[in-house]
DNA sequence: TTTTCCATGTAACTCGTTACATGATTTC
DNA sequence: GAAATCATGTAACGAGTTACATGGAAAA
């Protein structure tokens, strides 16, 4: 349903045709969302079909036909519904990766602290690639302070996580292989 | 894919039939996965039809005819590959909530920040429930243990934003409701 | 002239959910 | 006798992805 919210968030900034608004997408708001480009095409007929977006079809130059979508009325008294809906909800997040935890035991010591070693480093990775974005303000600046904030979290919590499996292991004499 | 590391890895620990495996997932492992009935079913069926499970009818008593399912080293195997897999990924999550705040500036400050106590209710009642749960040793205890570690870091950056928020309001003289 | 960019779509598929259906058996 | 529990399923649907298909224009 995010989905929705998202196109619908950008037509109402102003009209654009299918493929500049998944070029922004990924662009801009490649944070919050992979939305791939026959989904977007797909849901935006769609929204059509259901009287939130009008279509017109629009040549510029020697460009290929465009169809350009625009927000109606009644798409807008949607979009705000949705967008109120989603601001003061909390919605609940699984991760895939705490089912993993839940096996843990199901592997020789070392083996987990090896493989946990890569998790941290897929993790460092993707928080050191978001902090390395320009501060911006507004609206992405949030989105991006509120990933790293959960990032840092998480990776904090690896770390203790490790550090403590580490010491249990050595109190029991088992080997553990780790990178620095 | 994660549920059926997930049903794998209950079978893992031993035979099982569908109604008690379903049964033990909401009871315990909730914190991690919402699989339903139906889903399980399925997945039980499509894992038996890959080899990965043997299934056994049963029946014990007067109660209705069972459907026991067992892990077979095939399935043990995949079983590992996907655990490994999955301790050593750092998936990407996305937040639906992100998308909300990308369109903040589209609703008056004074309902964006009620709105947002609202988002940051329902997080605090979250949190408060995952706390609540008593000390667990173990994979679940990792598990709900992270979960809080995340939770925790969500609030407290929702929390950061809505003084920001409520601070630019203030210096631009717009009235804020906000609970306390 | 070959590759990349612009622009749109379709078809087949996977995955998961909801809602519905069944039937016996304890328990109240 | 009614309600809850035990136990299994199916059918229909919706959402989203992948892979495939097209065709002109600009750039290399």
């Amino acid at each position: 349903m995010y989905r929705r919210l998202l196109l619908l968030g950008l037509l109402a900034q102003g009209e654009m045709h299918g493929y500049r608004l998944h070029e922004f997408l990924e662009r801009w708001l490649a944070v919050c969302s992979d939305l791939k480009r026959p989904t977007a095409y797909f849901l935006l007929d769609k929204l059509a079909q259901e009287g939130y977006v009008s279509v017109s079809i629009a040549r510029e130059g020697n460009y290929p036909e465009r169809k350009v979508y625009s927000i109606t009325p009644a798409g807008r008294d949607y979009f705000l519904t949705l967008l109120r809906e989603n601001l003061a909800t909390a919605e609940r997040v699984y991760y895939p990766g705490d089912v993993g935890l839940a096996f843990l035991h199901d592997l020789p010591a070392a083996e987990r602290l090896e493989l946990l070693q890569v998790r941290r480093a897929g993790l460092a990775a993707a928080l050191a690639q978001l902090e390395s974005v320009p501060h911006r303000e507004g609206a992405l600046g949030l989105i991006i302070e509120r990933n790293v904030a959960l990032l840092r979290a998480d990776l904090a919590w690896l770390d203790s996580a490790l550090a403590r499996a580490a010491a249990v292991d050595s109190l029991m004499g088992e080997r553990t292989t780790s990178e620095p």
